[in-house]
RNA sequence: GCUCGGAUGGUGGAACUGGUAGACACGCAGGACUUAAAAUCCUGUUCGCCUUAAAGCGAGUGCGGGUUCGAUUCCCGCUCCGAGUACCA
């Protein structure tokens, strides 16, 4: 019988799901392994080729691990909640909840047809009341807590509240807003209980703080950075302005330092650890206070460079500061508003565009050196940021590029401030050298200045040691319909919580999925919608993030309604041990889930202080498009006729994107061309050699570019099998490629090859039992050798490859031995799961027991050469080679070598000065 | 600008701690089978030179240097491509 790949594979896919292979407990004897992809959202556009890339990867691994021994968790889930449903709701008035539905059958179908060892009694989807729910009940954990910087974690409030009423803000270190009042333990209990809990608010992780805010009018609601692109929405390009708006926010700052040190503890690709560390940016520095000359006024500024304080020539603040107005002097006013009109008229984009030039206003006022007494000029620029810091900097020319330009531009002083700085051309910011012109740190050494600086500021009372972090906290509502309702109702104004019990606070039916008339976002239109019949709810939902910052726990425990998972279930899986996915979630969903992560740990609900011990970032699969060319006529005008690519430059031509699916290793299919769209119908070709030759280019896969390849269509033409072990063979997991299908033809001959091992000319089944050859052993045992290390360090491809390589040599020896193919079943089986059941099966092995089988054991014994073809290399230049036996020491390989005929005519004659032998691997003469 | 990643035949890529560069596969060329085509199988395939051929010679891992008996691999300097970030004091 031929190798059925379609029969094969829906019936082990059937067998499978009846069976139920991949369901697993929460407790065993055996090691636990958490196996994770980064679920995806499902859009109405179903899976590309791209998709499953990291799906595949995960679940060779996930199959690999059972195969050691280890109780492997694999789920797969859907984040459910996002814009794309919503937008089509608004287009179509369809609820997002039906075209949500319709996407995940789809993707169902879609991954199901791959063979995927997901234990799908597990699945979770993030729109699900029961799994919003938790989300909401998290989110009510975080409201109910508060960040101690003495326990440094998170507490309940409560513990706050017990401490206010006894001793009020005494003693009280928490990470908290600016602006809380202090107040003894007598003030707090006279509080009303609104005044508490203002207060409170300020304290508590998720809180609601004024904002500003991306907002968009068009859309009818706020965007995310990203979603912001030139000043305007990505979606659409509608205008976005700058809005301050009351938002929930989430404390992450308060868990800054604790996510830094964190990635010391995983095992994360470098470029992705290094993006989280800018993002939470920490600098060490100092603040420093500068009194203001005829003011009562001072102004904070945050420096990292402290030792070069005298240095300071003058002070500038942001255009948006508070205290520029008060410090403008009457005979600066003209100038310093009209600095601000023109700065603030100004689009992000000229802003960010616009780092050359030089620009600023004078207040008129003076601050006073903290050191020297000295009065230096207050400016106002917009190279100072309002959000970074205090939003004023003391400006050092020569040390900081920025002042230094400033300073030329506005002619400024500029004061050298060690022996070792060379600031004709520009600022020059080494720590090199000793200070000079420096007061009390003249002649000493960046360390010990750092250090005397310090001491003085804290002694004066001017500043102190800090640590600033330019990570922000993060906004956590969107003005939209399709996301978690936020289990918050107001009173008088003030947010309140649900109670637990009436968990899940479930999305309210609207009429449209628009934001009302008066700009209230769309859950303002349901109707009877509030809370107690009397008190408004939140109107703002939870941003996409929400629901994928915990998803990992649920998986533990899918269906508990009592919890978000038993601790019984946590205490066994702990954490993800791999974790797969793209890279684009680097500074999101990756970092939002370390946060959430930890704050559940902190308050005793989770046990693991990172959530994902192991991670790897799949590359992305690009698109390669293809092109015909059409030919244009004097005028410019499109012809009915298409020349060849390697002709083209013969006419004027206009390329076209042309289906991928009707080309086949860049040759157009022409009939099908034809048929593709009328407009074609009776169009003419200018060949070359017969063919009609496609141009190419690699481009993001989309719909618009018509190369978007389905992995559907693959797995109908070639199987699931071959597409699994095609996607691997592409070439490293992390990279990023276009994909072609052009090579998949390779990947399927290697089936149908091993495929054939097990059957006769004439396609019968046929095994024998005879005992195996040295050289059968030894190509085996290469195999499970190879796979063992290329699936621990990720090497996929490499993996198929070798495959591709056993089974070439099994095919020469006629190798048809039960006791290697078997063993080489196993080894294949995580990579091509359908064929190696079928063929485990054919071997007399009960149905389905496969995925449980053991590992074979290496055994190097089989791999042990008695014999080495030496390369014999020249100069390093490899010439000849040279069998000798693996006995032979460094001399004997020597003398051998000497003595051989055609080593002496490639020495010819010139005198050997080394003979350097590396035993078992080289041999070079040098001469 | 800064940070990170990358560059190897016509193509995807391999070479794991410095030791035979181009494994494996695609494509291409030639051949077998076939009335023919497809499919399949076999052979060749880094480039250049030389040769009827066998063989041989030279160059070669983005570019220029260096270390080494020996460098795709290590070091220094550059070029180009990709990603992230955006005046972060």
């Amino acid at each position: 019988m031929d190798y059925h790949f379609r029969d094969i594979e829906q019936k082990w896919q059937k067998f499978w799901a009846d069976n139920q292979t991949f369901k697993v407990d929460n407790t065993s004897e055996k090691p636990k392994y958490y196996v994770l992809d980064m679920f995806p959202y499902p859009s109405g556009a179903g899976l590309h080729v791209g998709h499953p890339l990291g799906y595949i990867a995960s679940d060779i691994f996930a199959r690999y691990k059972r195969l050691r021994g280890f109780h492997v968790l694999h789920p797969m889930g859907y984040d459910s909640f996002g814009l794309p449903a919503e937008q089509y709701a608004i287009q179509t008035g369809q609820h997002p909840a039906i075209t949500t539905e319709t996407n995940i059958n789809r993707y169902r179908e879609q991954l199901d047809n791959l063979g995927f060892s997901f234990d799908w009694s597990r699945e979770v989807r993030t729109s699900e009341p029961s799994y919003y729910k938790w989300t909401q009940w998290i989110f009510m954990q975080l409201f109910e807590a508060y960040y101690d910087k003495q326990a440094d974690r998170a507490m309940p409030i409560a513990h706050l509240v017990a401490h206010f009423e006894r001793q009020g803000t005494d003693g009280i270190q928490a990470v908290c807003d600016e602006d809380v009042r202090q107040f003894t333990g007598d003030e707090w209990r006279s509080f009303s209980d609104e005044d508490r809990e203002r207060e409170l608010l300020k304290y508590r992780l998720a809180y609601l703080r004024e904002s500003s805010v991306n907002w968009c009018a068009a859309l009818g609601t706020v965007l995310a950075n990203d979603e912001v692109v030139n000043g305007v929405s990505e979606r659409g390009g509608y205008p976005v302005e700058q809005k301050k708006m009351l938002q929930w926010s989430m404390r992450i700052t308060a868990y800054a330092e604790r996510l830094l040190t964190g990635l010391d503890t995983i095992d994360w690709p470098e470029p992705l650890v290094e993006m989280q560390r800018n993002w939470i940016g920490k600098s060490i520095g100092a603040s420093v206070r500068f009194d203001v000359a005829g003011h009562d006024a001072a102004i904070e500024v945050f420096t990292t460079r402290v030792d070069t304080i005298y240095g300071v020539s003058f002070v500038v603040l942001a255009p948006e500061h508070e205290l520029v107005t008060q410090l403008t002097t009457a005979a600066q006013q003209a100038e310093i508003e009209t600095y601000i009109e023109r700065t603030g008229r100004k689009s992000e984009r000229d802003r960010m565009a616009d780092t050359k030039t030089v620009s600023g206003a004078f207040t008129g006022s003076y601050a006073l050196h903290p050191l020297t007494g000295e009065q230096v000029p207050i400016w106002i620029a917009d190279y100072v940021l309002a959000g970074y810091g205090t939003g004023a900097v003391m400006a050092v020319p020569s040390g900081d590029q920025r002042d230094y330009l400033f300073a030329k531009h506005f002619n400024l002083p500029i004061i050298p401030v060690t022996d070792a700085q060379v600031i004709d051309e520009e600022a020059d910011a080494r720590k090199e050298g000793k200070y000079i012109n420096s007061g009390i740190i003249n002649g000493l050494e960046y360390k010990e200045a750092v250090e005397v600086l310090i001491a003085k500021l804290e002694d004066i009372g001017h500043g102190k040691a800090k640590i600033n972090y330019r990570m922000r906290d993060a906004i956590f509502g969107r003005q939209r319909y399709w996301g978690e309702p936020v289990p918050v109702y107001f009173k008088n104004g003030l947010p309140r919580l649900i109670a637990e019990s009436e968990l899940p606070l479930l999305l309210p039916e609207v009429d449209k999925y628009l934001p009302t008339e008066t700009g209230e976002p769309p859950l303002a239109r349901a109707t009877n919608w509030k809370y107690q019949g009397q008190y408004e709810y939140e109107w703002s939902t939870m941003p996409g993030w929400a629901g994928s910052s915990w998803y990992w726990y649920r998986y533990m425990d899918a269906h508990n309604d009592k919890e978000f998972a038993s601790k019984q279930a946590i205490n066994y899986w702990k954490a993800v041990d791999l974790y797969i996915g793209g890279s684009e979630h680097a500074t999101g969903h990756l970092l939002y889930s370390r946060f959430w992560n930890k704050f559940l740990k902190d308050m005793g609900f989770v046990v693991e202080e990172e959530p994902f011990k192991k991670l790897i970032n799949q590359g992305m699969i690009q698109g390669r498009s293809n092109f015909v060319y059409r030919v244009l006529d004097e005028e410019g005008k499109g012809t009915n006729i298409f020349v060849s690519y390697g002709l083209r430059d013969q006419y004027t031509t206009a390329p076209i994107h042309v289906d991928v699916n009707i080309v086949s290793n860049d040759v157009l299919d022409i009939d099908k061309f034809k048929a593709w769209r009328p407009e074609y119908v009776d169009a003419a070709f200018i060949l070359e050699d017969g063919k009609y030759i496609c141009g190419t280019e690699v481009e993001k896969m989309s719909k618009s570019k018509y190369n978007v390849v389905n992995p559907d269509d693959i797995v109908a033409n070639y199987g699931a099998d071959t597409l699994r072990m095609y996607e691997m063979f592409l070439g490293p997991l992390e990279q990023s490629k276009p994909w072609n299908t052009n090579g998949i033809s390779g990947v399927y001959n290697f089936l149908r090859k091993f495929w054939k091992l097990f059957h006769d000319a004439q396609g019968n089944f046929a095994v024998s039992d005879a005992e195996p050859t040295k050289a059968e052993l030894k190509s085996l045992h290469k195999i499970i050798r190879k796979v063992e290390e290329d699936i621990e360090r990720f090497s996929f491809n490499t993996s198929v490859s070798s495959f591709m390589i056993c089974v070439n040599e099994l095919t020469e020896l006629k190798c048809n031995k039960r006791a290697i193919l078997q063993e080489l079943v196993i080894v294949l089986s995580p990579y091509a799961p359908h064929i190696t059941e079928e063929l485990w099966t054919l071997l007399g092995n009960a149905p389905g027991t496969i995925s449980y089988a053991s590992y074979p054991v290496f055994n190097p014994n089989y791999l042990v050469e008695s014999e080495f073809e030496y390369p014999i290399s020249f100069n390093g230049k490899m010439r000849m080679k040279l069998n000798m036996s693996l006995d032979m020491d460094i001399d004997e390989v020597e003398k051998t070598v000497l003595g051989n005929e055609e080593v002496q005519k490639f020495i010819d004659g010139k005198a050997v000065k080394k003979v350097i032998v590396v035993k078992g691997k080289i041999v070079n003469v040098v001469s």
